[in-house]
DNA sequence: GTGAAAGCGCTAACAG
DNA sequence: CTGTTAGCGCTTTCAC
């Protein structure tokens, strides 16, 4: 046991206990240049005995860059980005890569300090879930960082590489659903910052003939307070909503919530479609009719992105589904 | 912009710009020392202009003492892990701490693993919750780490502080609160591991006069197919049970999700509680009686005890509260 | 109040 | 095949 205070062993420690040089116990134990049989034998024992590991400072610095993976994410509670960091962390380790995670709070401010270290820190590879009209990377990109996307691009950003799904056709399969089941008046509850789900329901809506009404398409902070503020406000003041689309699962819980409170109910009163397919929807009552994404392979196919290519990476749309439970039934 | 390749400005290109020597560069960006004010604003307006961010590996190396708190759950999907390390960060990040973290998968190895990879890293104090027995944390105690042991200690680590709840009243009120209910047949679902658990399962039950039936305490891997396959099997092969406690909120999903399909009544037929007070378990059918625990403090707790008093630190165990909602009922 | 210089642990030339 | 050496970017004596 190494007692307190004690430094731990150095690739100088190592040299002088297999009486060689330190070139050659970086070589042999990073595998690069050759080495007599003998001598790696006598520098592996060495390195053993001392409990060598060597210092990724020391080499980083050396290197000049350093490995690792920044992840950012809005909020590691909610179900999909913890998928989505799993993802990451999946890939990160089949690469050998260890990950800086850290949480945004959908914060723009709270995001760049976060940058900051992140550059601090050398890592030089991040995957971020971009807050705010995402206006901090500025910075990150000017300081060379091979930054991905996901789950949401961000306009003007365009040569940022983003991971998302397939939203459009998501919210318009969900629409069309709902609208074949008779439904017209429909609502859209969605975060602030959804532009692209928002606009897609518009245009679903659009397409099959159903006018518009602005008053049903609510934003909400991304918060459980706001969502269920805005799904109760919903319910609340348009008895005539028939069913609504939640654009993600803290919305749909949001709703399911304010639903049984106000003896709202699903399907009789109103259907419902929420996005993500998280373990709950099954077990609700009623199981919920989701938009599913899969979270995970985003988180993965990011990493792979950003381990693989560098910048100048292209982005990938990943598919949606729409998964038919009992949530949904006809225009009462 | 910086062109892809230029290398990053360095406190001796800020030195040259601002006309002094990178002692006092350094001195004025780190707030050690004393410069008259002329200096410092050169400083200061050199360093902004060349976008100048001190590089932390260098810092580190010097100082030999690396920043950063690496966090090791089993699976950031669950939802209590996922609470747990948005506790971690939210302390880390308000003491200015970076984190690593890794999803060890409840696979010694795997956690061997990247214990390893923190050591090299120069990360020097981790939270994890350790997996299997903890037999890989020697090498890391060795090197010097500072460990916190999060949700479950360790037997034979006595000296590493762990923050964990409460389990044994946890654990205690639930199997009372069910006595009372009038069940005297009561399983207990349990991760394997949970050693804890099952010992206050046994005591709680002696105290009450029950006897134990060995085979209504099940053990699970900690997967939600194994969880199921578990829940099944107890539900199908003893019918004579009249409650279940599940160990942890994966178990208790799995438990909803068997007694739905093989039409087993909650809790007409069968009532339940189960550990963590997740979201879900409101939205459930009916709404899950539960044995809350904090994860979110549980994780800034063990934050705070790595942070402030590095090793030696004392142990804290959270309290336990049991939440009573529609689950249990009185034995049919 | 400020600069020069010595390293922190490591790797990559460069000799031998 | 192997040892010596020069830094990577930074902080910290130690002189001035």
């Amino acid at each position: 046991m190494r007692p307190d205070g004690q430094r731990r062993s150095t690739i100088k420690d190592v040299a002088e206990a297999a009486e060689v040089g330190v070139a050659t116990v970086s070589r042999v134990l990073s595998g690069t240049g050759s080495a007599s049989r003998e001598t790696r034998e006598k520098v592996l024992a060495a390195a053993a005995r001392l409990d060598y590991r060597p210092s990724a400072l020391g080499r980083n610095l050396r290197r000049r860059r350093t490995g690792g993976i920044g992840l950012l994410v809005p909020d590691i509670t909610d179900v999909f980005y913890a998928r989505l960091a799993d993802g990451v962390l999946s890939c990160a380790r089949s690469a050998g890569e260890a990950v800086w995670t850290g949480a945004t709070g959908d914060d723009p401010e709270r995001e760049a300090h976060l940058i900051g270290t992140l550059i601090e820190e050398g890592v030089e590879r991040v995957i971020a879930v971009p807050s705010g009209d995402g206006e901090m990377w500025g910075p990150a990109l000017r300081h060379g960082l091979g930054v991905v996307f996901a789950e949401r691009a961000v306009a003007g950003a365009d040569h940022v590489p983003a991971v998302v799904s397939d939203e459009r056709t998501g919210v318009r399969t969900a629409v069309e659903y709902l609208a074949g089941l008779g439904h017209r008046r429909i609502a859209f509850l969605a975060r602030h910052g959804q532009t692209q789900r928002v606009r897609a329901f518009r245009e679903a809506l659009a397409a099959r003939g159903v006018p518009v009404d602005d008053e049903l398409i609510v934003q909400a902070q991304a918060t459980r307070d706001a969502a269920y503020a805005a799904a109760a406000g919903l319910l609340q003041h348009r008895s005539d909503v028939t069913a609504v689309v939640a654009g993600g699962n803290l919305l749909g819980e949001a709703t399911v919530l304010a639903a049984r409170e106000l003896d709202v109910r699903v399907p009789r009163d109103v259907s419902l479609i929420m996005f993500d397919d998280v373990p709950w929807a099954e077990l609700c009552h009623p199981p919920l009719t989701v938009i599913s994404q899969s979270a995970q392979d985003m988180g993965y196919r990011a990493a792979e992105l950003v381990l693989r290519e560098g910048r100048r990476a292209r982005s990938i749309t990943l598919p949606t589904e729409l998964i038919v439970r009992a949530s949904c039934g006809p225009r009462r």
